[in-house]
DNA sequence: TTGCAACTAAGAATCATTCTAAGTAAGGTC
DNA sequence: GACCTTACTTAGAATGATTCTTAGTTGCAA
């Protein structure tokens, strides 16, 4: 963690520590309300700006990565490597999907989809139903997320 | 045009069937910002209120789609049919990917990406440099696309 | 220990989008 | 063709996400 900023030309920083173990193992895809929302809590002096100032650095830096799944704020994922992702219409749930993501991402970076135009990478996007939202007695709306459950 | 929203059950409207046209045949994706821009010339009064309210009713009813597809506003696309897209890094282009885009949507929603997750469908996202950007003497850039080329 | 560049806090500014309230007009009915 | 209802439009305020600005602070190399 703390090596990982300083191998970047990154100061190390409590606030930048913070983030980043927020950020870290945190499969949600947190955006950067959510996180300046956790990061309160231990650190109650901390400004939105070094939250945005900070994804921003970790983000240039290839440590996080931005994600614009949907409309509405963008969110940070902690797993840079290349994968897909699965985006429930109903709640917002965004899950990684690794299976095949690799194999279907190199395959599609030598296609030419449009002629002349050079691809860097592939991202898909599955768009549906989580398992909570799917199962008829339980749909979980983003109403009923905010108030815990 | 006027039959298309009379079908939708939409009034016809100056404004509604102006922002239809610009829209139609347009492949660059428009912001609503953009079109409000284009639209203002023929329509001095018309109120950015309307713009948003217009394209979110011909969103609803399958007239053209939103798309999110980089940080940033959201785009509005006249081609609701099922296909792909490629994003230059560089200028922003948006450019529609046919080829393919039905077979390997229609294969992906048969896969199980995420166990329980039910896939209704499947975009994929290119990113790279488009051909005015890949030529190493004509980097186009946002900048330079503002003040015309 | 010191100096400085990078960082942070606080809040204003900006941009995209939505909401509200009041007036307007499309289109069905007589 | 006139009238009426309701959807639509306008104008501008409100909201939410993000960026910018300025001044003070701190990590860390020397």
């Amino acid at each position: 963690m703390l090596d990982a900023l300083r191998a970047c030309g990154l100061k190390v920083t409590p606030q930048r520590l913070a983030i980043l173990n927020q950020l870290v193992g945190d499969p949600t895809h947190p955006t950067a309300t959510e996180l300046f929302g956790r990061l309160r809590e231990e650190l109650p002096s901390m400004s939105f700006a070094t939250v945005y100032n900070t994804l921003a650095a970790l983000t240039k830096q290839g440590l996080c990565a931005a994600r614009q799944l949907e409309s509405g704020p963008v969110r940070f994922d902690p797993n840079v490597a290349p994968h897909d992702h699965a985006v429930c219409d109903s709640c917002g749930l965004v899950i990684d999907v690794m299976t095949e993501g690799l194999a279907a991402a190199s395959a599609a970076t030598n296609l030419k989809p449009v002629q002349g135009f050079s691809v860097r990478s592939v991202e898909r996007i599955y768009r549906g139903r989580c398992v909570q939202c799917a199962a008829p007695n339980e749909p979980q709306t983003d109403a009923e997320k905010e108030t815990g459950d």
